[in-house]
DNA sequence: GTCTATAGCCAGATAGAC
DNA sequence: GTCTATCTGGCTATAGAC
């Protein structure tokens, strides 16, 4: 007879919670949203959320992390592989608004804490989530220049200007009613784009 | 002797009220901050507030309300004035880049409720401030396109890249930390937008 | 690990005098 | 218009049994 574990590590309740916070704190702030949902919603009590996260607080900082981890596991696979720097950028932005569009709650919470106000929520590291796309994108745009696909001497500019549409199609998504451009919105913006950013091009600067 | 009016219509402890719970708002969020730190910031007391404003909600309306009003003003201005397109849409960015960073505090108030969690707020018409921002960059587009100094065909497209630099000039101003780009990055990054903008380059697409 | 019950606090809002 | 004093209710967090 095998040996079964002498308990839980991760009992249901605890998933229930995060799922129930994460969904709560995207919809209502970190505070405007009170224990007593978050238990109510999960089908448990507090003391159990007390149990497994110590505090409001560690809930919170728990979903950030956990999203913080599934985000860069993420974008280390998509600044891999092959093909031209247009190809990777456009891939980039474009499974990236994906995966984002999928985590909508996430990312609304996420860009919240990072642009918004504080809502007496603890601290967190969010820069980083910022500077790991600007270094993921800037990558690409370096490989291009590398290349020769990209005109030379404007790097930074060049990753801004990716960056900023990536970033307005995903925080249109955020807005509600369908304001969203979707992700042949973000391709044909890119696109205008790209064609500021090759080489060979009339460069009137 | 001349008449004076028979009582302030507008007296200190409002604008202070105003002043301190735009600070706070920005700070703590909504649902974050206190009535009570409110009226304390502004020496006043809790009755002042609700005499002036009837209710938090009504508090947090009524600064909304300023600061739409504010900016749409601004806007018409800026959607004016001769020169041709680029330099008219590079002027419009220009300065509603250096407005807003005069006025951080009401832009992360507003984005907050814009892309954010309500908090428990009340609603209201935010994406109109969205909606016109674009409409005044679509506008001088729009005026490159039928002057023949944009290429033809991609208007949204175009609008969309060019208001997504602004955006995200914008929100690195908000982001803790000096990853501000200041305006001399908004230029530089809008200029690679109209590098693919500008009629008679190589289309390749 | 999970419960019931509750402590202790502070929130938003108001009554009524001036 | 502004004050002091106060009401009512919800909040986070915990004690202690199982």
């Amino acid at each position: 007879m095998p040996e079964r574990p002498p308990t839980h590590r991760y009992p249901d309740n605890r998933e229930a919670i995060l799922r129930s916070a994460l969904d709560l704190f995207a919809r209502k702030g970190y505070a405007g949203t009170a224990v007593r949902e978050i238990v109510e919603a999960a089908g448990a009590t507090k003391p159990v959320l007390y149990y497994h996260f110590k505090s409001k607080e560690g809930l919170y900082l728990e979903i950030l992390r956990q999203a913080m981890e599934r985000f860069r596991a993420d974008l280390t696979v998509l600044t891999r592989g092959g093909g031209d720097a247009e190809t990777g950028l456009m891939r980039l932005c474009g499974q990236l608004f994906v995966l984002f569009r999928e985590n909508l709650q996430v990312v609304r919470l996420v860009h919240a804490a990072l642009v918004g106000p504080p809502q007496g929520g603890p601290p967190f590291d969010f820069k980083r989530f910022h500077e790991e796309l600007v270094k993921g994108m800037g990558w690409w745009v370096d490989e291009g220049i590398r290349r020769g696909e990209f005109r030379d001497g404007d790097q930074a500019s060049m990753t801004i200007a990716v960056y900023g549409v990536f970033s307005l199609a995903v925080e249109l998504e955020l807005l509600s009613g369908e304001c969203g451009i979707g992700r042949e919105g973000l391709s044909a913006a890119m696109n205008v784009v790209f064609e500021g950013m090759r080489a060979g091009d009339s460069a009137s600067l």
